[in-house]
DNA sequence: ATATATGCAAATAGTTTGCAAGGAG
DNA sequence: CTCCTTGCAAACTATTTGCATATAT
């Protein structure tokens, strides 16, 4: 099972590359699409679930909504508002608390996710506002 | 807006009560489905959603599967094996977290979720008998 | 040459929604 | 008597898959 540099291939990691951020994969598709409207959604579905595969990129879990690929490989958490949606990184918090909890759990080979929620700067204001009103 | 007690939220919130563990929607609608055949899954869906706000039960956010629910209410964290899917309680890890997460970030009202995943001391033993034979 | 990758369309899965009928307070 | 809740079926959405074709090595 040999990896092959396709056109496609090629074009999906440079937008990752290229934009700093967190997107969805239908994101990455319609940004794409754009610029390239011969490309198939599932060619970018696909080579971004490879792309995070070979650890060229990282797939960010999120709960109840899709997952998130972005370009900083630097071990760290996110953080995500829950007014708008944006998400930033945050951290690396305390990776040493997965020795502590696969002591406490019997679990091995423990990996995390962390991922806090707030309501951030923008949409703070866009509040005040709306309370003076 | 008042809630009502009606038969099938009593049947639903019973039937988290009474067992322990993480129970998808889904889980939880096939095994009321076999006590009660004539209850329906979006009424089951529709009164899980309905508790879950309400806070009489818990719901935890698993990237990339369904929500599950649980009736601990307790401030508490999740570790789940990535080989059979068995999720278990762990911590609480971590509260003063949040508070550091709120400066370094500029968000406000810091929500987390935190979720461990790792390989369950009977998976581990399972794949020491491959490795043997 | 040959196995990997693509594009298309259809399938999937889990959950939600519209609507008419039922029932709690 | 209200209007919240239910059951049913259809809708929805994001993602995956089957398959014939194209293409990288």
């Amino acid at each position: 099972m040999q990896r092959r540099n396709t056109k496609q291939r090629k074009i999906v990691l440079d937008s990752i590359q290229k934009h700093m951020g967190h997107f969805t994969a239908d994101e990455i598709y319609l940004r794409i699409h754009t610029e390239d409207p011969h490309i198939s959604r599932a060619t970018v579905y696909r080579n971004l679930q490879f792309l995070a595969d070979e650890q060229q990129i990282r797939r960010v879990k999120m709960p109840n909504s899709s997952d998130m690929y972005e370009r900083n490989l630097d071990d760290h958490d996110h953080m995500v508002c829950r007014i708008c949606g944006a998400v930033m990184d945050v951290g690396p918090i305390h990776s040493r608390v997965d020795q502590k909890v696969e002591k406490i759990s019997g679990f091995s080979d423990i990996q995390h996710t962390f991922l806090f929620s707030g309501i951030c700067p923008a949409c703070q204001k866009k509040l005040k506002k709306q309370k003076k009103q």
